[in-house]
DNA sequence: ATTAGCTATATTCGATGGGATATAGCAAGC
DNA sequence: GCTTGCTATATCCCATCGAATATAGCTAAT
């Protein structure tokens, strides 16, 4: 019997954008350990277009930066800014925050119901 | 200078489909409102198809149907069950935990930050 | 009986998202 | 100076999602 598992998102908007959410977050953290977008995207299985694209809006949305970067193969790679540590860090709080929040009677009662077929 | 907006999306998974979410809460309570899926569908600015797929996966996510419906005009429509109503009371007051757990310094961290562009 | 408005379903079409691919420019090491 | 592997960008293609549309069956009121 298959029982529900719950998937919390958080999403941060600023306008039409989002500025930060459960994507964004992680490519932070592989570029972080990478030392490069374009390691970080072949880490996380991902085209090296659409992770280029996530920093190109999280940059955008914020005040500034949260990755630089530097072209050049040796000298060249990215950087996780300290804005973008403190916003990866005030993010991943926020995720522990929700997610032991939401522990209790009511998320037992929905994981309860959840599917006794297939 | 936009602030950044806050979006907390709850969803509790059955395998591949999504059993409950944002989306389905609402047209669950726009259910119980209209007495109908034609008309919530209608008051939600969305397909009937879309309001009919959204019902067919609750229902078939759950171990028993969150909503009941009826063919014909005048005696038909449909109805939030019993099981409906607790999964949407559970749904709405993790929301609600949720939300308030959030509410500290990261969070005014996070949108402080955002994008004091366009 | 006819009509109205619901459920239930298939089909078609357009928008969107994202992968794959192709350049071009840059910086460091060889 | 050549090579390598990064950034930065454009183009193309495909899969997916959902709106629109079209039936068909049902039920109650007229």
């Amino acid at each position: 019997m298959i029982r529900g598992e719950l998937r919390l998102t958080i999403r941060i908007h600023a306008g039409e954008e989002i500025a930060i959410g459960p994507g964004k977050a992680d490519l932070l953290e592989a570029i972080g350990r990478a030392g490069s977008i374009a390691a970080a995207a072949r880490a996380m299985g991902m085209s090296y277009r659409r992770a280029w694209l996530l920093v190109d809006t999280m940059n955008r949305c914020f005040a500034a930066p949260l990755v630089e970067t530097h072209p050049g193969n040796r000298g060249g790679g990215a950087q996780v800014t300290e804005l973008g540590r403190e916003v990866l860090a005030s993010y991943r709080a926020l995720q522990a925050k929700a997610r032991t929040a939401m522990d209790g009677e009511e998320l037992q009662l929905l994981q309860r119901v959840i599917g006794p077929r297939d």
